[in-house]
DNA sequence: ACAATGCTTCGATGGAGATCGAATTATGGA
DNA sequence: TCCATAATTCGATCTCCATCGAAGCATTGT
């Protein structure tokens, strides 16, 4: 009755799974490798929660993903190694075939600079950031782990940000979070969390509508600079 | 405006042209590495010729066919390398998900055994055929060639099929088609569609309906087995 | 020149699924 | 116990696109 029948493994039920654009953007966000809870992805893929969490079943029911349910928070992640790796070779082809892109539009640039990721920054100077906490010894790694170094506690007290505020929460203090452009980590987590809101609280910076591109004014940047990285 | 920016590359957008089954049976059936008409094409993923063309219109848009256009056919073939190993990766992931087939009925072993591919007869017995033509020298191999080997001539003439009805067509007398399942080659082209006619006006065998499945009757396969195999 | 064959384009149809708001369930904290 | 937050389920809408028949173009062969 039903003629559609093909040799071979099911290629089309898998790579049909990736190939809508919320749940491609929730893959691409998971392969840094740390699991997300549904709202983090659902914000990752500019989706509402509701959508983000039939994306997710339909991925957990075509076995691309794991879940593990902690509290009242649902870490999902990849499936394996093997799911990575797929993904890894779909996004060679993609972007060998690359500068095709659909919005060649002014984002291109300013993205790579500044960007939000989810609720905090990203980009080349989220990733300088973090460079500069870790030579200091404000933050520490510790494996995929990032954590509060000896100099740490005194430093973000004197620029008022409470690095402390995240012992109750099961969410991880900090987080590195590995992006595309740049192949570097940046800081994620609550204190990446509060960072961007206290960028956005001085005005040194302002969120463009509807997108994630985060421009910071020259005296904006000035100031970040001074705070951050001196 | 349009929200839904992301990082990376656009792996949703190859992924979507994966990811639906006729095109995913076009490319399954590239996989083979040999290049493939339009019309053969249609019928590997069993839709009509406009919507075949459709399809590969999209994927040589998208980059992941390439065309080689030869009197008044078109070859379609893989982009590339990289394209056959991120389709490869795919597969990996559905066969380890493997059987979770969406049909696991009664076609699945009767497939293996004997099935249309185009026009010409594929399968076990397809293959068993192929492996004792090479043997006793009806056919040779040239490189990824197949011709007529030099005691060729006579038995096709013997069993009723000229097998120089060929020269004229631009269309290979034989080519070799390897399938998923038995990882060996059978025999297409010109050839192998006269056998397959000659199977089924002898009645030896009779197509399902809308299916690709062959299915032999007992004394079918005797008569198969002493013409093609002894 | 004319017919035949391979392939593409056009136009119309139908169905699948992505999306969201609202309601529901589950968990944690006061 | 009661409220707040995380997440899923439900129901309805709407857009996209796979599909096919018919017509159009291209190439070959007679």
């Amino acid at each position: 009755m039903d003629n559609t029948m093909k040799d071979g493994p099911d290629i089309a039920r898998v790579a049909n799974l990736v190939g809508d654009p919320a749940r491609a953007n929730m893959l691409t966000a998971l392969m840094t490798g740390s699991a997300l809870t549904a709202s983090e992805l659902a914000a990752e893929a500019g989706v509402s929660l509701p959508t983000a969490s039939s994306h997710l079943a339909k991925l957990m029911d075509g076995g691309l993903l794991t879940v593990a349910s902690e509290g009242r928070h649902r870490y999902y992640g990849l499936a394996g190694p093997q799911v990575a790796g797929m993904i890894e070779a779909i996004m060679g082809v993609a972007a060998s075939l690359g500068p095709r892109r659909v919005r060649p539009g002014p984002h291109e640039k300013t993205m790579r600079e500044a960007r939000v990721c989810y609720d905090h920054l990203a980009g080349e100077h989220a990733v300088k950031m973090l460079d500069g906490f870790i030579a200091r010894e404000f933050l520490v790694r510790e494996g995929k782990e990032l954590s509060l170094g000896k100099h740490g506690a005194a430093y973000f007290a004197a620029i008022g940000i409470d690095a402390h505020d995240t012992g109750k929460s099961r969410r991880p203090a900090c987080r590195d979070c590995l992006d595309w452009s740049v192949r570097r980590s940046h800081l994620a987590g609550r204190l990446g969390a509060a960072i961007l809101d206290k960028i956005l609280a001085e005005k040194w910076a302002r969120r463009e509508k509807n997108s994630r591109v985060v421009t910071f004014s020259p005296k904006g940047k000035m100031e970040f600079e001074k705070t951050f990285l001196s």
